[in-house]
DNA sequence: TTGAAAGCGCTAACAT
DNA sequence: ATGTTAGCGCTTTCAA
């Protein structure tokens, strides 16, 4: 069996409590006694039993991560990002991937908190339906929502500006375009606080005139597939417009194979652009033309409103907005 | 405070040990009282206290995964597989990056044993120097290698059988080229126990002329941006050859987009083949012809391995072999 | 079948 | 400064 406390301490010839104490470095403790202890300790190679510890003082130093989808590289990006953050703290993550399925994204949500973590930091996969699980498990523990939101649930949030995002796509096109451009949106189904802000900025723009937009937005999922598929439609159907706003940069790398396969020329016949800024998007032909989430900023604003929640830090909901950057590459490089 | 079985207990005018049993579904009770019981917990909204339950029964139902590099998506697919086969078994999967760093993997896998894990996935950063941390680990739980290696450890291990795989790529390439091509073998240095199959697979074909390869393999790592370095220092040296065998696909995409930028036709004026099928391989342009590893079945049998042990079975290491796939795309489709 | 009670390994009052 | 002890919430003998 692994060795206790209580084996430290017969060795060492202490009590429970000063081995304890060393080892926490709490109190003061005899110079003497606390190297006696901490010999017996490494002789035996004693490891405090973290569960023992979580029980008795009712905290855990294990923050949960849940996200939508790992594998899209956006949010494996996230996990990283926030995991750096965090070991920093010394907390162990307990990462989640809810598959993009509210069932499954409730099991792990409740299975996070039963397992005793300090807090939670979520992505939730719906804005609307997610709040139930989200609503239930932030009445027990600090829940923080990253990069989106859940609605009808009192919790911090961290996200990055999205209608901002759009304007700055908005507003690039219209002048690699000379003028509102002829534009098309493809994104995924407005069911993440993302995706709607990102339509709704859109269309927003639309109604303003700034891109010349009359057909419906083509809306599915965040994937590749649905960029192709998209894409393939339009062509199919002579109907591509001058430039393609992309829901994210899956979808956009999508439509980018898509265009090339059907020999459509990017940036002389169309114009593309993503939003998210995963690694690959400077690796497609042509690079592409995207809007970056500050991501690294994105897990410390949530880390550090979680880490006050679990604090005791009250007060009414707090909401981040980062700002996101513009990054302009090939796929909307056309010559003047 | 949250609701205890006592609060059950209570509610439901029953001692302790009937809520648990209810609950656990142990032992048989009488219907009345369980169903009184199932009210009381369903009515306080009760849910057990994973730490008190791992902390009793020396069992968590927890198991680790150490993957080297989460930002590599052959390690985030397989985490993907990984947990979702664990998730069947009813168990939570404690995840962690060892960014690429031995003190951190030493300290993420001890951590996780710390926690009370009953058993570790753990892909090792290297294959000479991750053996002792995780030797030290593999005497307190059982601990099952996945992907990779490390020496010197008596553990079971999953692998694919990355020498097929790179005969796989060798024999493809003679026959595309209508004999022993002359290539050139850019990969990661021999660090993890994959790399170093890899390496001397390649280095055998050659020996044996199945390629033509008087030069020294180019080894950097598993990353983009080597495979751009090391093309643009090839093509700098004018050395080119026939045929670019890459180590993993994200080389193999970053001499893609090198060879893209200076103007180099592929497959025409070369061609171009990975090791992974990570799921940007087939947006390349061209595609990347590559060798697919059987990420689910790898997930399956490093799970099953696990619970065999944690179950309790015991005997020597087992190794088991997968046989990986070759997966033909435009980067090696030469007109005959 | 049900209940009483011990104890998993640890920390934190409290007493010395 | 150190030791004694209660108890975190649960499971599981053991007795009834």
């Amino acid at each position: 069996m692994a060795p206790t406390l209580r084996d430290v301490a017969l060795r060492a010839d202490v009590s429970l409590a000063t081995v304890s104490r060393v080892l926490n470095g709490s109190t003061r403790v005899d110079p003497t006694l606390a190297s006696r202890v901490r010999t017996a300790a490494d002789e035996l190679g004693y490891r405090a039993n973290l569960l023992a510890r979580g029980l008795r003082r009712q905290r855990t130093d294990i923050v949960g991560l849940v996200v939508p989808q790992i594998g899209n590289p956006f949010f494996s990006g996230l996990m990283q990002a926030v995991s750096r953050h965090l070991q920093q703290s010394a907390r162990t993550v307990l990462l989640a991937d809810a598959e993009d399925d509210l069932d499954l994204e409730r099991q792990v949500v409740t299975r996070l908190a039963d397992h005793g973590v300090d807090g939670i930091l979520c992505a939730p996969v719906s804005e609307q339906e997610s709040g139930v699980a989200a609503a239930e498990v932030a009445a027990r523990l600090p829940l923080v929502f990253l990069d989106r939101a859940a609605a009808d649930v009192e919790a911090d949030t961290a996200s990055v500006d999205q209608r901002r995002g759009i304007a700055l796509v908005v507003d690039h096109l219209a002048e690699v375009c000379g003028g509102p451009p002829a534009t098309r949106l493809i994104s995924a189904a407005p069911v993440d606080s993302a995706a709607r802000a990102r339509c709704e900025a859109y269309a927003d723009a639309a109604a303003e005139g700034r891109v010349a937009d009359g057909a419906p937005p083509l809306l599915g999922e965040f994937t590749v597939e649905w960029g192709r598929e998209a894409v393939a439609g339009l062509i199919a159907d002579d109907a591509l417009p001058q430039a393609l706003v992309c829901g994210n940069d899956l979808i956009a790398l999508g439509a980018l194979a898509a265009l090339a396969e059907h020999g459509v020329r990017v940036p002389d016949d169309i114009v593309v652009t993503g939003f998210d800024d995963v690694g690959f998007a400077t690796l497609a032909v042509p690079s592409l033309t995207t809007v970056r989430q500050p991501l690294d900023a994105l897990a410390a604003t949530a880390s550090e409103l979680l880490e006050q929640r679990i604090a005791g830090v009250e007060g009414p909901p707090r909401c981040e907005l980062l700002r996101p950057e513009l990054v302009v590459r090939a796929s909307t490089a056309v010559a003047p």
